[in-house]
DNA sequence: GATAATTTCAAACAAATGTTTAATTTTGTT
DNA sequence: AACAAAATTAAACATTTGTTTGAAATTATC
């Protein structure tokens, strides 16, 4: 399906309602409402409320595994560098798309949509292959250590920063940050979420520096 | 209100729904047929469908500050100690309570229920002021590091941990786990989330051994 | 500018949802 | 056994839900 400049638009409002209300808590006339067009819209232009659903998820993920792939394979970069990088797109995606990122979280664990399912899916076996091959060519180069578990590396840091965004109001309240505006909020998580998960993989993957 | 054996048996059946469905999801009617109770006995017993939501988070959210608060408290352990019992208790409750826990995710993302919302709250702010006095502790007695991030680090272990729950099948899969049967499997999965977490808390908490 | 194709709309539709009702059955008490 | 209280039931209720319809308005094509 093409998607139009209207069909993203669409898919941009149901895509902050779903994120606050969840895909069934969402109804198709607060879709509607919120995209400013009329109700039977929402079936014209996708059918239904779950291809709409899916046309999301097939918009948004499309780029994901693309981008890491180039990135693993790139040979400019050290297995330490490369770790760096992804890191920091990761959490640099997940701040820029909150949104996105926490219908994925609900869907993980409601299973609603198959073909959601199945996309998401994929997209974490990949991930952990193209990671795999990273880990290995560290552990070759005798920089990581052996053994590494690549999903309890991968969850550690989905875990950790899909957490810490959730409840980041919780962590703007804990630390006083209330005088701080939305984008600079988020360019301060951002910077302290990078530098933790760094941390973090130096300690799993075994290396200094 | 006090619950009866018929209330915690309607409880759990809710618990599993939930958390395969999601609230909305998940009907009243989807609810009384998995109990084996009439449509009715859902309002006649909490009053409403939000009412037993409401008696779910109570009843599964009750025992988890206490205990905490004792652990924190409780002189016959050294910080490092706490450290690990905390870990170790961590990974066994989310284990063991797999649905509620995918439960208390979704409900963190989704906006449903402001008493719920109030609950998370109060268990989030306690867990991270009780886990700050025991960092402190262990920063006097110069086992910790300076400048813990208290939120980052209690996110990192419940983010690591769900994370890895919510997956648990592409684990199993990509690790060829599947002659393992469920309870082998989450004993399997336990062991290595608490050595897991119990490695990267060390490096964000700055000791050895 | 006439015709066709596309888009928009209010209204209607059937199905599903949470909740209530009023009658019936079961249980407890004396 | 007789009565009262509690538990259970099938049916009904009013809303809300996603989707469709058929007419109207808009845009594109010749």
């Amino acid at each position: 399906m093409v998607l139009t400049e209207k069909h993203r638009h669409i898919l941009l409002k149901a895509e902050e309602l779903f994120a606050v209300r969840g895909f069934d808590g969402a109804t198709v006339r607060d879709i509607a409402d919120a995209a400013g067009v009329n109700l039977a819209m929402i079936s014209y232009y996708f059918g239904s409320k779950e291809k709409l659903m899916e046309a999301l998820f097939r918009e948004r993920m499309t780029l994901m595994r693309i981008r890491l792939e180039t990135l693993i394979m790139d040979d400019n970069y050290t297995p330490i560098q490369k770790v760096d990088i992804l890191i920091d797109e990761y959490v640099n995606k997940v701040i820029q798309q909150q949104s996105f990122y926490k219908i994925m979280l609900c869907e993980q664990v409601i299973n609603n949509n198959p073909l959601v399912l199945k996309m998401l899916r994929e997209l974490k076996l990949s991930y952990a292959n193209l990671v795999g091959v990273l880990i290995e060519a560290g552990q070759k180069q005798k920089i990581f250590k052996k053994d590494i578990d690549v999903m309890f590396l991968l969850n550690t840091m989905t875990g950790t920063v899909t957490q810490m965004v959730i409840n980041k109001e919780y962590y703007k309240e804990y630390n006083n940050y209330k005088k701080l505006n939305a984008a600079d909020f988020n360019e301060l998580l951002r910077t302290k979420l990078s530098a933790h998960v760094k941390l973090v993989f130096k300690a799993i993957l075994g290396y200094e520096q």
